[in-house]
DNA sequence: CCTTGCTGGATTGTTGAACAATCCCTACCC
DNA sequence: GGGTAGGGATTGTTCAACAATCCAGCAAGG
């Protein structure tokens, strides 16, 4: 963050912009609830207990409770005056919503993405990890470059602001895939189909790939909604 | 939040449904300092020193963190490491990223609400009341009338996720709009286009509407790129 | 003059303990 | 059974302290 001596070239320092970003200890707490919650170790609609956690973490509750702050905000976690936070719960209303978001930007994604041949050969890149982690049937690979794949797409929009919506999007997803047991069942159909919309943009055929994309995420969206079931019915 | 007893009739009960959600001591103070900062009362750039601010609220240093923390989250605020935090300053890139997803996604909301009256109906009152506010110089609530407009405009795509984009972009806007001076230069030109809009959108004239909707927004964001003008060269 | 290194003071980061407010469960009573 | 009064557990908030870090200013050196 210093400043540049006026007379050493601007360029020659260009490349180094990015400094390792330290993190504060309530950042680090927050980072491990978080993985613990994405991972599955904890079910949704658990409570996370302040004592509990701090002394899990070896923290003050303090700081325990500044990471509940943020992860409040990222939606893992729900936030009950005077009763506490508890894992989210993704309810049969939320992934209608989730899909219904995802109708709606994802095809403005792949608009943009066909126009630029880069972001049509990271999606191949992208589909080509899918099918041989499927062949090795690593499927929680699989799945990460799903999500890899349509934050691709919609990264092709060039806005940040879309890109922060879609990681808040995917991390509400992953707290709904965790209902699924089968981690291949939940994957497996959608490689192929990746597969057949990048070779649809790749050719252009942009209407054709938008309309096999709408189906993609019908089909995803009555997976989860059947797998969550009447688990909720009322609410 | 009381449970209604079982016998009660619902209805007798229907109007006083909204209990003023009580909230904690650190949520009213994220309040306090929210407006203090969307009212221009705290520059941009400007630092929150936490003591300070808990002696002015007359609260603990940890309190007045946990409304940094959630106001950081909003945007509204940013958190330096071991330096503090400081009021947003929106730069150039900022501005022309929110309105890029502005032109992005406002589209989808146009053609949702030509589909619905009810939707055309609300964005017509919207755009007169935005008219009798100008009539008698109330440049603010103009201002209040055209965010109106264009949140319900996306408000017609039905989507809560997008809603919630799209208020926490608002926000971001209102930062840029401190900048400058004249609130009727700001807002007196898109009163006349918002009425424009709607009547195009009530003749079902979709198309000739998302013309209108583009070239409003790309003068709008011209407008304030040029009162921002050079003040952040570097960055 | 410009850079570098140091130092002291200010501010943030984190802790631990304390107490008030609130919730929830249980046992009790009618 | 339904309502109600404890009472224990948990959260909300404060306070005081200390460590870690940053920053401005100054002195030394080229």
């Amino acid at each position: 963050m210093r400043a540049v001596p006026p007379h050493s070239p601007a360029d020659a320092l260009a490349g180094l912009a990015t400094l390792p970003t330290r993190s504060s200890t309530s950042e680090q707490a927050a980072d491990a609830i978080r993985r613990h919650i994405t991972e599955g170790a904890i079910r949704p609609g658990a409570q996370l207990r302040e004592e509990a956690v701090a002394a899990a973490l070896g923290v003050s509750r303090n700081t325990v409770r500044e990471a509940f702050r943020a992860l409040s905000r990222e939606g893992l976690v729900e936030h009950a005056l005077h009763r506490g936070v508890f894992v989210r719960e993704v309810s049969a209303h939320d992934v209608a919503d989730i899909y219904r978001t995802r109708r709606l930007l994802e095809p403005l994604g792949l608009r943009a993405a066909a126009d630029r041949p880069a972001a049509v050969r990271t999606l191949d890149d992208i589909v080509t990890r899918a099918e041989a982690a499927a062949a090795a049937g690593d499927w929680a690979s699989v799945g990460t470059a799903d999500i890899a794949f349509h934050r691709s797409l919609v990264g092709a929009c060039d806005s940040v602001r879309v890109d922060r919506l879609f990681d808040q999007l995917f991390a509400e997803l992953r707290l709904a895939f965790a209902v699924i047991d089968s981690a291949r069942a939940l994957h497996e159909p959608y490689v192929a189909r990746n597969r057949h919309m990048t070779t649809l943009i790749g050719a252009r055929a942009v209407d054709e790939a938008c309309v096999e994309l709408d189906s993609y995420l019908l089909d995803a969206e009555r997976q989860i909604l059947e797998a969550l079931g009447g688990r909720e019915p009322g609410r």
